[in-house]
DNA sequence: ATGTCGATACTTTATCGA
């Protein structure tokens, strides 16, 4: 069995202790963190190491930032989502850990999308979809047991959010998101929560204001997506939601998939 | 009722991104 976790940490500098207690008690083979907030160099790696990690990082000042936590050794293949030179966010990374192929990833916000004409940072959402769509591609054809997870920033359906109506026109919701994540399906994926579960007020993100933790007004934006051949081995997949509870929280709490074999 | 959080800089408050 090999259990991945994935967790927008909200930098991983103001939440080390949270996450580092975490992985300590949870415990899973491999963790991809997202929005690490720093660069690979600042990365508080040698505390991680001491659980037993090897650790990799596509960091950058500030913004963004993806990190994957291996207890297996892992090969990195890619630290940029092929298809555009010019875009300069850390937000993929891909590494073999043993036959699988692994990527962690933080995809782009993109709100807000404009009123009539779409937004520079909406685009570069769609944009980002469609190249991670060919990626996607381009490991299916090569025949990779592939895992991607991370903080896809798309609310897949309705029940995947407290109020559809609070989050329609969002960059999360926008129908041309939601398309653009049911193509990538369509290459043949498995969304790992919702092959195994079908309950409503699963969620991995409650914003900071409003009370939305408080009131339970979360959107599950967090997923695992498997190759048909990874897919093939799925046994579970759970929401911790435990650490949004915990003091000085993430608005992101981890997801758990665990597969079969090795 | 204005009720969040984190990072940054020509910084100690304003701005951006989420």
């Amino acid at each position: 069995m090999v259990t991945i976790a994935t967790w927008n940490v909200n930098s991983i500098k103001a939440r080390f202790q949270t996450v580092h207690d975490w992985l300590a008690r949870a415990a899973p083979d491999i963790a991809l963190l997202q929005e690490v907030k720093c660069e690979a160099a600042a990365f508080p790696a040698e505390p991680l190491e001491d659980l037993g990690y090897n650790v990799v990082v596509a960091g950058q000042k500030a913004y963004n930032g993806v990190a994957i936590l291996s207890k297996r050794p892992l090969a990195v293949v890619t630290d940029v989502l092929p298809g555009d030179p010019e875009d300069s966010h850390a937000r993929y990374l891909e590494a073999d850990i043993g036959t699988l192929r692994v990527a962690c990833l933080y995809l782009p916000n993109g709100n807000p999308p404009g009123n009539g004409q779409w937004s520079d940072k909406f685009r570069y959402k769609l944009t980002w979809m469609d190249r991670l769509r060919q990626r996607a591609a381009d490991l299916l054809a090569e025949d990779h047991t592939v895992i991607w997870g991370g903080d896809f920033n798309v609310i897949p359906e309705p029940e995947d959010c407290h109020d559809p109506a609070v989050w329609e026109g969002d960059a999360l919701y926008r129908p041309e998101t939601r398309r653009a994540f049911r193509s990538l399906l369509n290459l043949g994926l498995t969304e790992a929560y919702r092959a195994l579960h079908h309950d409503r007020g699963a969620y991995t993100f409650w914003d900071y204001q409003g009370g939305a933790w408080q009131m339970d007004r979360g959107i599950r934006i967090d997923h695992f997506l498997l190759s048909p051949q990874a897919a093939d081995r799925l046994v579970e997949c759970r929401i911790d939601r435990a650490p949004r509870g915990e003091p000085k929280a993430s608005d992101h709490t981890p997801v758990l998939v665990t597969i079969e074999g090795d």
